[in-house]
DNA sequence: AAGCCTCACAACCGCATAGCA
DNA sequence: ATGCTATGCGGTTGTGAGGCT
């Protein structure tokens, strides 16, 4: 036994779907609806696999679609969303009225993926990254200088650390108190520097680790729901995680990606950012708790 | 102007799983 | 309980468009 071959094997066609099998698809599913997509083809009379025809509708011919540029609100709900479920695109899209899982998944790969990145957060595990702070440059080229520009350096890295963070709730202390993994780092740097030794990347990622956006929903990983009912809307009212980093680390951030596209000002990247310092001034409008 | 490169997104592939006999 | 089919899902690939040299 086992599975049936698939349409390759069986002399369909595959690749781009045309205008006129669009409408045949659309015309046989108004007339007769969806499901049974193994017959439906046939009866439609396409040469496609039945499979092929389910995914061209759910993603792209349902009437129910949304198509477009996805809205800030939008790219803010699946990073949230992103932190808590993963990839589990069809989680998100279900939250997501009119987009597929599928257009999600791509618009993360191409945009919120890179996006994470530039701004120096690990778009897997949603924390920052320190070890794509430059410190240890920014520290060694202290050393060389006088020392007292170490003031500048340790404020340069507190900018970093956006106090937003102080108001992400945990399901059991409350509110994390940000402060102590702060004041750790900066107290352990300066014992370093006071050592005269200038600390690696590696020794940096000793320190108190910063926790990651899933460690901010609480401990206990089952009791997620509760983040995303209640504490969720907070986030989406103009205080977003990608807010969570202090606006002035991204000019600190050594890109992962630092390819020329990135150097390039877009439009739509343009768009963004003004949305972004929009959000960010919101951000500094409300009063932290 | 042409060739090359990059990016975005549609589509495919293979595995997982639910449902049914 | 088992085997089979249909469908869902996530990762990956292919392709066309636009930008760059």
């Amino acid at each position: 036994m086992g599975r049936k071959p698939c349409c390759d094997k069986e002399g369909l066609k595959k690749g781009p779907w045309t205008a006129e099998e669009d409408q045949k698809l659309i015309d046989y599913i108004q007339k007769y609806g969806s499901g049974n997509w193994r017959s439906l083809p046939m009866k439609a009379g396409l040469e496609r696999c039945g499979k092929s025809c389910r995914l061209r509708w759910a993603n792209y011919l349902r009437p129910d679609i949304k198509r477009g540029r996805f809205s800030f609100e939008e790219e803010e709900t699946i990073i949230q969303l992103h932190s808590i479920l993963g990839n589990k695109w069809s989680a998100i899209a279900a939250r997501l009225p009119g987009r597929t899982d599928n257009e999600i998944k791509n618009y993360w790969n191409t945009h919120i993926r890179k996006k994470l990145l530039r701004m120096g957060i690990d778009p897997v595990t949603h924390s920052p990254r320190l070890d794509y702070f430059d410190l240890p440059s920014m520290l060694c080229s202290h050393q060389n200088s006088p020392l007292m520009n170490l003031p500048a350096v340790l404020l340069n890295l507190q900018n970093l650390l956006n106090p937003e963070l102080l108001r992400f709730p945990t399901s059991q202390n409350g509110f994390l108190n940000f402060n102590n993994s702060q004041n750790t780092i900066l107290s352990n740097l300066q014992n370093n520097i006071s050592d005269n030794q200038v600390p690696s990347a590696q020794t940096i990622n000793q320190f108190d680790p910063i926790p990651s956006f899933n460690e901010l929903l609480g401990s206990s990983s089952t009791d997620n729901s509760g983040f995303v009912s209640n504490s969720y809307q907070s986030f989406s009212n103009g205080s977003s995680f990608s807010t969570a980093l202090s606006p002035l680390s991204s000019s600190l951030l050594h890109p992962i990606d630092s390819s020329p596209t990135y150097l390039n000002s877009s439009k739509s990247t343009e768009d963004e950012i003004d949305s972004y310092i929009s959000n960010v001034e919101k951000l500094l409008e409300s009063p932290v708790l």
